[in-house]
DNA sequence: TCGTTTTGACCATAA
DNA sequence: GTTATGGTCAAAACG
């Protein structure tokens, strides 16, 4: 019975193929040039360019933006700004901290950029069908992925299966598929995908499905392209390598996104209910295979894009073994996604990539609102709280871990509870922090145990602005900077500073449609993994410049 | 006939 | 204890 193929009433192919669809996510404002454009278009990388509509799922194409929050990526050391996602993913995989000997050093060189700016050849890849046309529709050019946008990973999902699988992705494509569809729905959506991975033992499968989507994408590029899905691949890389990489000509046509909610496992449809907070109807369903605990809650809009996807539980069972002819694109060779989940080790991603791993809290926290996200009331006292927060996370007993989500969602409708508070993290350089085009005034700065770096405290200067961020050199990598962002903007982004190389600034000055974004923490990529080790979630940043 | 979806009702939990 | 909300159950309908 598991073994069925039954598919999740997921909006599949109308949520992209629907053309004329002119519904969009109605909170998110897309600026008509994104800054993820600029940086990757910069170069004239065209990626952007071929995408006129802006409907490409190449990076550019996505528009993915990192916002006005966007950080550049200590990693990336050259201010090359052309770079191509992958590229800039690689570097981060090349950094000192993320080196991964059995990475393959093209995989950089093609990344994004390589294949021309994933503009509008990427778009097919994606559409499969109608797919992208609705993508394309609702994502205008310079449509652009929420920098809050967030890709969650299963817990059991582990990027550093993706790793050790050089030879061929790891992801089958019904994974692809489904993170693929999830994705683009949710950046269609201006939703955001959060890839929650708890920190259960076991992997959850059901969210592997969903980052299986970005290794996916890797998988259907060449083998040199095979980027690490670490996590970060699967939040930004994620957009990037799924979008950007998604080439047509590599993607079957009938690779379409018809079941955005396919995964790779059969799910039975046990409710629906219109829950409160949201605007649309959230779904429930049940693995279908016998005694398989996993569940996963879908909010799809009216007009059956999928707006949340909460994946509850882990997989004790391999994915059914059927997609290959569905998607016309096998994986069958390919490890068992949850095999791969299993040997994984998220550690790997975690270092060097860029990548953060997220606890499910921690993403939680993304969502959440300042004080969820201090871990304390609104207190000022952000040196103890923050302090206290990471104790949290470090100490935070694997049990609390145990439950695996894997979300889609889009923060703007949807209120999350907080279990726990987290803070977000971004890796960026404190330039870039500082330049994100709001204005901060630094109030602070204090040592916390384990980081020989201090970290400063920031606070926005607008009057009656509570927003705060916290920047912190990451004790592995003083290149590297924590950031971590509390509040929301109550306001537009100042005028853009003077600041000649701050991506931040341009993205700030280009539009403040991106403010929007940028008010939504612009954590750009939020990717969650959940690991057996309690790794903290990674996270991939596009970078301008690095700090010296 | 079988499995899935729909949908109102019921149960559990939190405030 | 009451109310609100989320989650689940299960019968009926559907394919």
């Amino acid at each position: 019975m598991g073994e069925r193929e039954k598919e999740p009433p997921l909006p599949s192919t109308t949520s992209f193929s629907s053309s004329s669809s002119s519904s969009l996510r109605p909170k998110i404002t897309l600026p008509p040039r994104t800054s993820m454009e600029t940086l990757f278009n910069g170069g004239g990388g065209g990626s952007g360019g071929g995408n006129s509509s802006g409907s490409g799922l190449g990076l550019s194409g996505l528009g993915f933006s990192p916002g006005p929050m966007t950080l550049v990526s200590s990693f990336f050391n050259d201010n090359d700004e052309c770079k191509s996602f992958s590229q800039l993913l690689a570097g981060a995989m090349t950094s000192p901290a993320a080196q991964r000997p059995s990475l393959p050093p093209p995989m950089a060189a093609e990344g994004v950029g390589g294949r021309g700016g994933g503009g509008g050849d990427d778009d097919k890849s994606f559409s499969g069908g109608g797919g992208e046309e609705r993508y394309q529709q609702n994502r205008p050019t310079g449509l652009a992925i929420s920098p809050s946008s967030i890709f969650t990973v299963p817990p059991g999902l582990s990027p550093a299966g993706f790793l050790d699988s050089p030879g061929q992705g790891p992801f089958g494509m019904t994974h692809q598929q489904a993170l693929a569809q999830v994705t683009a729905q949710a950046a269609q959506a201006h939703t955001h995908v959060h890839i929650q991975a708890d920190y259960s033992s076991s992997l959850s499968a059901a969210p592997a499905t969903s980052l299986t989507r970005l290794p996916a994408s890797t998988t259907n590029t060449t083998a040199h392209q095979q980027v690490p899905p670490s996590i970060p691949d699967s939040g930004v890389a994620n957009q990037s390598s799924d979008f950007s990489h998604f080439d047509q000509r590599s993607q079957p046509s009938t690779f379409a996104v018809d079941k955005p909610a396919d995964d790779g496992y059969n799910w039975r449809k046990y409710g629906q209910k219109q829950v409160k907070g949201s605007e649309f109807p959230r779904s429930y369903y049940k693995c279908t295979f016998s005694g398989c605990p996993v569940k996963k809650k879908v909010e799809r809009s009216l007009d059956g894009q999928v707006t949340e996807i909460i994946y509850k539980g882990q997989h004790n069972h391999q994915p059914p073994q059927k997609r290959a002819k569905d998607t016309g694109n096998s994986n069958q060779g390919n490890p068992d996604f949850a095999s791969q989940v299993q040997s994984g080790n998220l550690n790997k991603l975690k270092e060097g990539t860029g990548l953060y791993l997220m606890s499910k809290k921690d993403q939680e926290s993304s969502q959440a609102t300042p004080e969820h996200l201090s871990g304390t009331s609104d207190s000022e006292e952000v040196g103890d709280a923050e302090t206290g927060v990471d104790e949290k996370d470090e100490d935070e007993p694997e049990a609390k871990r145990q439950s695996t989500e894997v979300r889609v969602s889009e923060p703007a409708s949807s209120h999350r509870t907080v279990t726990e508070p987290r803070i977000i993290v971004q890796t960026t350089s404190e330039v870039d922090l500082l330049d994100d085009g709001y204005r901060w005034r630094k109030y602070g700065q204090k040592v916390v145990k384990g980081n020989p770096y201090p970290r400063s405290y920031y606070k926005c200067t607008t009057v009656g602005c509570n927003v705060r961020k916290h920047v912190e050199r990451a004790s592995s990598d003083p290149k590297a900077v924590i950031t971590t962002y509390e509040g929301k903007h109550n306001h537009d982004i100042p005028a853009a500073k003077t600041s000649s190389h701050n991506t931040a600034n341009s993205i700030a000055s280009q539009s403040k449609q991106d403010k929007v974004l940028a008010e939504k923490h612009s954590l750009i990529n939020n990717m969650g993994l959940g690991n057996n080790e309690q790794q903290p979630i990674a996270r991939l940043r596009l970078k301008e410049e690095q700090i010296t």
